[in-house]
RNA sequence: CGGGGCGUAGCGCAGCCUGGUAGCGCACCUGGUUUGGGACCAGGGGGUCGAAGGUUCGAAUCCUUUCGCCCCGACCA
């Protein structure tokens, strides 16, 4: 490809509400331009790396006996009230109407479709395993899109869906895609982690993010020093808490503690560690029919974890209870505690099962308990609610555990049998009794790698690809775009390299060294190649755009040399 | 969804407070000089000032409504 033929519209400046480096350099170095709020287009050479991502997608998943198939981005609503996920999804979820009135939506992930698929078709265990994939778009109405292509509203994903006649078939295939997906990621060149995950509102049991580490990302991800744990901070475990600090012996009693509302008032009153006491976080939970207070108990030196606690009480979002809302619920902001209360939905954390001489509020306004233990609660009550932090200790292997940022790339699903159940989805197994498909979903987030390539890997200047996902993997840069010699030599040359197929640029605009090095720089395209001034003396120079190192090299060894680069 | 900000040339902005019919930098076009780090000189094109309504002799500027975009938070399969 001639530079001067390319359209790939380059600016010295950024948009100003470009705050991301990918942002700012995809849209800077004419990959991508926005149209609107979270929508974006692929413009050339934007169009380029997306494709040389895909490709490395779908090579991989066709390995695996995967088989790719495209469905419609718009579904009828019908598939999804058969699911129950019209209207557990919410907002995001963008519904629309066509002339005849009839309901649809913009399809934001596709298992309803995908059951629609294989159901009344598949019939026999014999037809089992089954995986279909496809890399189309999607669409989500984001709350908030930002961040260039790694929130936007329409996207690109790969999600791969499997059936199966058990869970054992579907837990192969799930280690299946696990190993898939490492190499993908690894041939993509990126630093990733596999975490244990909250499957969130798609539902199943286990369920690993793929994310890539990142000063930006989105999500914060805890990873064992010591050991190969690692989870997202909404699944992360760990081991419980201790403390050196003595426990505080006392007798149960009530005791007046006028105005004390927090955890920082009464332990400093009692002279009392923070562990030892109990600190409640009140909540409104919504679901479907109804709202409702729910009151979640953490040590007084922990914090409660949101989506642990919309898990325990199994609602469909959380927000926080107003003043009004927590007294009309009978309950006493700053004194509420689990001794005694009644008429409210309340959970326990784990850690606090069995312990002692704790003190907690008393349901009662200026009352604390002290000398509390832990021990007729029912069982149900207890679930994990702690947000695990920095330093606290792996449940694995004791080490210690750090807190870093994420982006999440990939992310696969146990589905079991939810969907096949709710849409009446069944094949006839071994003793010809009709039985709902186990499944299993498997996403990658393909556009959204586009800018995690660029966030993973940049500098002051600009991008920097490597080859195995760079828009042309080689520019020659003529210094003098006026100079025969430098002229006749770069054509030799891109013509040798172009026939042989490899993706190189010319950049044969009649711009000053200094521009078409600053685009060089800005692309980021793996290496450049300068033909300048030193031709006559019978050299040329190689850049690595990585380093930004220039070697001199004999100008009839240039080819074998970038050959060797480039292989 | 709550709080805030911004819409003036392709991009980045000034002008608005105190109304008088629009300007700067970059980009673009023509000619010339230049050619190893985003050149220089000369000339030139391009904006119904987001939209609608109102006040006024007169509105980018004041008022009302509306649309869009962005930031912080909530949210985020």
């Amino acid at each position: 490809m001639k530079f001067s033929k390319l359209y790939a519209p380059t600016t010295k400046d950024a948009p100003k509400d470009a705050t991301l480096p990918s942002h700012q350099y995809l849209v800077r170095g004419g990959f991508i331009s926005q149209v609107g709020s979270g929508l974006y287009n692929f413009l050339p050479m934007g169009k380029i790396v997306f494709d040389k991502i895909k490709n490395v997608v779908k090579e991989e998943m066709d390995k695996t006996g995967a088989q790719e198939i495209q469905m419609d981005v718009v579904t009828p609503a019908e598939l999804w009230k058969q699911s129950g996920r019209y209207d557990v999804f919410g907002k995001e979820l963008c519904r629309f109407k066509d002339r005849k009135e009839n309901e649809f939506v913009l399809g934001p992930t596709h298992e309803e479709v995908v059951v629609d698929i294989v159901r009344n078709r598949i019939n026999s265990y014999k037809q089992l395993p089954l995986h279909l994939y496809q890399i189309t778009t999607k669409f989500r109405d984001e709350a908030r899109p930002r961040f260039g292509l790694l929130r936007g509203r329409e996207f690109t994903m790969k999600d791969g869906y499997s059936f199966h006649e058990d869970e054992a078939s579907m837990k192969e295939e799930f280690a299946v895609m696990e190993k898939t997906y490492t190499k993908i990621f690894t041939r993509l060149g990126l630093d990733f982690r596999a975490v244990e995950a909250d499957s969130g509102a798609i539902g199943g049991s286990g369920s690993k993010e793929f994310m890539v580490l990142a000063q930006n990302g989105e999500d914060d991800i805890v990873v064992c020093q010591n050991c190969a744990y690692a989870a997202n901070v909404e699944a992360a475990k760990r081991a419980p808490k201790t403390t050196a600090v003595q426990a505080p012996e006392a007798n149960f009693g009530k005791f007046k503690t006028p105005d004390m509302k927090t955890i920082d008032d009464v332990s400093a009153f009692f002279k009392v560690d923070p562990f030892y006491s109990i600190k409640a976080v009140v909540k409104k939970a919504i679901y479907v029919d109804k709202e409702e207070v729910v009151v979640f108990f953490v040590r007084g030196d922990d914090e409660l974890q949101e989506t642990k606690a919309q898990n325990a009480c199994g609602a469909l979002d959380l927000v926080d209870a107003s003043l009004e809302e927590v007294e009309k619920a009978g309950l006493y902001a700053g004194f509420i505690g689990p001794v005694g209360l009644e008429n409210v939905r309340f959970y326990i954390d784990l850690e606090l099962k069995e312990a002692k001489n704790l003190i907690c509020g008393a349901n009662e306004v200026d009352y604390h308990f002290v000398g509390v233990s832990m021990f007729n609660f029912k069982e149900e009550r207890y679930k994990d609610l702690v947000s695990v932090r920095a330093d606290d200790r792996c449940a694995c292997c004791g080490g210690t555990l750090h807190v870093t940022k994420g982006i999440e790339v990939g992310h696969i699903f146990q589905l079991g049998q939810k969907y096949a159940k709710a849409m009446g989805a069944t094949f006839l197994d071994k003793n010809g009794k009709a039985q709902p498909f186990y499944m299993g979903c498997y996403g990658i987030g393909v556009s959204r790698l586009v800018a995690v390539m660029i966030e993973a890997s940049h500098d002051d200047k600009g991008c920097i690809w490597n080859t195995q996902t760079a828009p042309y993997v080689l520019d020659m840069i003529v210094s003098n775009s006026k100079d025969d010699a430098q002229n006749a030599f770069a054509e030799a040359l891109y013509t040798k390299l172009h026939d042989e197929g490899v993706n190189v640029l010319w950049d044969d605009r009649s711009e000053r060294f200094g521009f078409k090095m600053k685009d060089f720089e800005l692309i980021g395209f793996p290496y450049a190649l300068i033909v300048g001034k030193e031709l006559e003396e019978g050299f040329v120079e190689i850049v690595e755009r990585k380093t930004l190192d220039k070697t001199v090299v004999k100008k009839e060894d240039a080819y074998a040399k970038l050959k060797e680069l480039l292989a």
